[in-house]
DNA sequence: AACAAGAATGGAACCGGTTCCATTCTATCA
DNA sequence: TGATAGAATGGAACCGGTTCCATTCTTGTT
């Protein structure tokens, strides 16, 4: 049993099948007689619209594509349901493309952004290089960053630089001197950009206190628990070890823990650690983090997208999403 | 600048359109010579097929859906990492629906299956109910279940009750008698069956012991952390209180976790606690659980379908994968 | 050289929508 | 009543591929 197409509504209902297509986008010149007429031919065939044909007659795919890793799990599941929900009452297909390699990002970043196969594009935490943007300017994809930076493509932005500040602030008015910073390398393959603007706050924060840079307390290393957990082993063996630790994420905060338990070291009383995301986890560990709208994040990478399919920006655009301090149990005041 | 057509190609290529879909589809009875002359033209007009006009042509919408509750988190991603993997050389597309409430349950299960939308429906953990499955079968869309169940619809089988068994033999061969099962409620509106076939394991593990099962050692509510909390301290509470908590899954359990550190109670010692899932996490808090292959679920799905895409089998298929213990530091020898 | 068979090719028809223009209908005004 | 203007309608052309059949070309055989 074939679906029914426009010709089979138009035939039952007795009209053409421009009127047909007129009543279905609800264009004016309908009499209601005839738009009942064809209602109840709809209803009576359970006709539904071909996608691809409406797609192809339109010069729209009405598909966005979404690249993203799935390994900076966990927060990437909460930027991805919000963009699914933010995409769910459109009339956009949400089409998902999972980056494990920088083979896969290369190839998705070469084979997905094509106007005959998306309308938009949106990219989570991978920044793209100068190449590839301008391969996705010369394809005229509307393309959007969400955790990820590039100065030609509009972007949802965390201020990933003030959150890394408010986290080393609350280590200092703890009154903590010594404070490492744990992240994922600052200069990686997949271009991460949030462990360097966090780096860069946490920079800030020792400045603006007064408090020399210390090389030995920033230890980079790939991401994952299991390294945090052993770049923190290699802070606490220091002569002089940190008091604090700044982790990039709350993921790399845990393997933190992991290294202060393998230490009989005692957190917060020996050492604080504070970490970065508030992932659900987070509150059953008292993890003190600080949390970023991952959801919101989400929304408005694809609210940034719609608009720019819509009304192409001249430039860039940018919307900011602030970051916020959730102090628990991980951080103390330092006592001698 | 518009993408090229086929027709620029043949164009160039000084060749009938016949002649490139032949080239560009690996079909016979073209010349080298003339192969040549239609790639060098390819290569010119950087031409790409476009998809929808494709699709259209063949028919096929060469897109699977995926209809997926975020909220089973953490558990979900790695089931639809599965799935983006086996459906990444393939020519299909991904596309992604989230479900949070039963409306949009609904609403999915009704609007996404149809013949010009999608070739092919990928549901994980929402079984559907007969009314569904008539409409799914009715649409003659190919549909396969992961960690969901219907007797007419093809399914990635991990045994859940052979899994609920394993993790209630481990307790009961501790030596525990007293052991309670923290689920969500086994009759629930999203239809998910595998705390109920956890369920059925812990039963059937019980009665090959035979200890009698006891109604309030059985605890339902809502699937989250904070609820496997509540009920934990319910049971905790009770004058015959259970020396051994099954959670049915690692999140709960970490629920249960909590209400052990909150009533001062010392696992394993006093209380031995078992989840299942094997989440991230789980390594972290050194949880004894039931892993499941959650990646290799979703994995299995897809090929599922695509087989039942190409050739429609005459009765569900069913792929089964086996659970595991995984016995860390939550459970313990019954002491007196 | 003529014939036959198989390879190679071109392009019209088709997929199922949208749109726009020619045509018809309807209502109003003079 | 006739003319005009605007509403309503039908359907051919189009979107960009695939396919299949009519035609042409090439090669081998008699």
């Amino acid at each position: 049993m074939t679906p029914a197409t426009i010709r089979d509504v138009a035939k039952r209902a007795g009209v053409g099948v421009g009127t047909v297509s007129r009543v279905l986008n609800d264009r004016p010149f309908v009499s209601d007689a005839t738009h009942q007429k064809v209602l109840s031919a709809i209803e009576a065939l359970d006709y539904t619209p071909s996608p691809i044909a409406r797609r192809l007659s339109l010069r729209k795919t009405l598909t966005i594509a979404v690249i993203v890793p799935f390994f900076t799990r966990p927060s990437f599941v909460e930027r991805l349901r919000g963009v699914e929900f933010a995409l769910a009452d459109s009339e956009y297909d949400l089409v998902l493309f999972n980056v494990e390699t920088t083979d896969k990002r290369d190839a998705y970043f070469h084979d997905v952004p094509r106007r005959e196969r998306v309308d938009g594009l949106l990219i989570i935490s991978l920044s793209p290089r100068d190449a590839d943007v301008e391969r996705f300017l010369q394809a005229k994809v509307p393309t959007v960053l969400v955790d990820a930076r590039h100065p030609r493509l509009s972007r949802a932005v965390i201020d990933d630089v003030a959150g890394g500040r408010l986290a080393t602030q609350h280590l200092i008015e703890l009154g903590h001197r010594k404070i490492a910073y744990v992240s994922d390398f600052l200069e990686n393959p997949f271009n991460f950009v949030s462990s360097r603007d966090r780096h860069e706050g946490y920079r800030q924060a020792l400045t603006a206190a007064g408090i020399p840079f210390q090389p030995a307390y920033h230890q980079q290393g790939e991401h994952g628990r299991q390294q945090a957990r052993e770049m923190a082993h290699t802070l606490l063996a220091l002569p002089d070890p940190p008091t604090a630790i700044f982790a990039a994420s709350d993921t790399q905060a845990i393997g933190v823990l992991e290294a202060a338990q393998d230490a009989g070291i005692s957190v917060p009383e020996d050492l604080s650690v504070i970490g970065y995301d508030d992932i659900e986890i987070a509150e059953y560990l008292q993890l003190t983090t600080i949390r970023q709208p991952l959801f919101a994040s989400g929304v408005e990478g694809v609210e940034l997208l719609l608009e720019a399919i819509a009304n192409p920006p001249p430039t860039a655009q940018q919307v900011h999403l602030p970051t916020r301090l959730v102090a628990r149990r991980t951080t103390g005041r330092l006592v001698d």
